[in-house]
DNA sequence: ACTCAAAAATGAGCGTACTCCGTTATATTG
DNA sequence: CAATATAACGGAGTACGCTCATTTTTGAGT
């Protein structure tokens, strides 16, 4: 009755087996079996997704290519969104890899919104790879069943990288010569990185579904992250009031 | 073949009846019936809907309620999705309706982040009344698909309170004497306003499904749209450099 | 009043996501 | 190695959203 990925230790329990490393020693038939089905299913809902489009792909055809039964495919992810969000959380790491270098150190000659670009920039890369589907990703993470177990994941991601906005952006506080800019007094960087990401996650489902044109996405959510970094008002200086 | 809302005039044509007013006058049997039909559907998406829950309700319940056949529910709203938006189109109209004073000569004593809040309000209450089913709607605005009668319906709505919104910081361009904010050089109101709403779908959406208490969605709401309206970084003044 | 074309309603039928329980494969124990 | 327990698998079955061929209703023309 145990998912297969709600992990136990493969071969684990009286097995006397002096295995030095956790997961990966010895893992027995079973677990094999699992990895094994686990790739095939991955595999099969990746490329499928991205030859047909999410809408156009049944779990059948899925269960078909990865060679698994219908009923077995939800044992490896409960929904097709979930299914979705597994192919694309991958996806999206890939992307990140790589580019996530050290928030702390970033550079502090970069104007914010450069910096916060370059952060989002590989995702904006692979959206324009896969428009649609990076769209119903977005509508998994942001309005899908709580309980899914890949779901949850996208979310560590997301939180993940707002958290590294959030360090970016605390940065501008400490005081740096060669900077222009700096936080605002009474602001949560947290909330602010989580407005930023908001920006991101509607451009990005605009786009998917072909009422903003992919190309455009880059300049006009700069244009977005801009906005929100620099503010819509401002304080009438006292004497400037003119007429 | 024709859909029953895409009107042709009731008994119109070579009908040499007199009939002052264009729609309401002498409506045919044809269209009393349909009239009457979408009024009972409306009647019992909205009961059900707010009984159960949308996932809760089958469109099977829906008909039956309305007392008409499955199939004529999909002439009447071309999905399930449809039929929700077609509900809370009404919902939010109706929550509108009163509050919407005349965005020119909104109070220019108010602050905009107040002015911004006291339109968003009268949704805010809705929203708690049905934090899912709102979570949901605000789902297939933003997701749905492109082609609803229903969802372009929601979109004017949507585009009409932007484009308030997008009035009411404009007026904060003109310099009038109480003000002590205006709008910063550069920013498109329009634009400015898109990014409030994001930040409302995004919270209605977070609120409905439980990711956050509806009772501090007043309050944190208009922490988001302060943040976006005076902006997460400032300029630092040259001089002012410590350290 | 009768005919006829068009519009609308109907409900059986279809595709698909997902479930459930009987079967099979693997590990564990004596 | 046999017996047993349990995890994984399979695939027929189910529920539900939606479609479509057929039937019924409506209203204009004669």
């Amino acid at each position: 009755m145990r998912r297969p990925d709600e992990g136990t230790t493969p071969a684990a329990g009286a097995a006397a087996v002096a295995d030095a490393d956790a997961a990966s020693a010895t893992p027995g038939r079973r677990e094999r079996n699992k990895r094994d089905k686990q790739g095939r299913i991955l595999a099969a809902a990746e490329d499928l997704f991205a030859e047909r489009g999410y809408a156009l792909v049944t779990t059948q055809d899925i269960a078909d290519r990865a060679d698994v039964a219908a009923g077995t495919l939800f044992r490896y992810a409960s929904s097709k969104p979930e299914l979705l969000l597994m192919v694309f959380n991958n996806e999206w790491r890939r992307a990140l890899t790589g580019t996530r270098h050290d928030p702390t150190k970033a550079d502090a000659s970069l104007a914010p919104t450069d910096a916060i670009m370059a952060l989002l920039l590989p995702l904006l890369t692979s959206a324009a790879r896969h428009p649609e589907n990076t769209a119903y990703y977005q509508r998994e993470i942001l309005c899908g069943e709580p309980t899914g177990t890949y779901r949850a994941e996208a979310l560590e991601l997301v939180d993940g990288l707002e958290a590294t906005i959030a360090t970016v952006l605390s940065g501008y506080g400490t005081e740096t010569p060669g900077e222009s800019e700096r936080l605002r007094r009474g602001v949560d960087p947290a909330l602010a990185a989580r407005s930023i990401f908001s920006l991101l996650h509607l451009a990005l489902i605009r786009c998917g579904l072909g009422r903003e044109p992919m190309e455009s996405l880059p300049d006009s959510l700069r244009t977005e992250i801009d906005l929100v970094l620099h503010g819509i008002v401002e304080q009438v200086p006292a004497a400037t009031a003119e007429a």
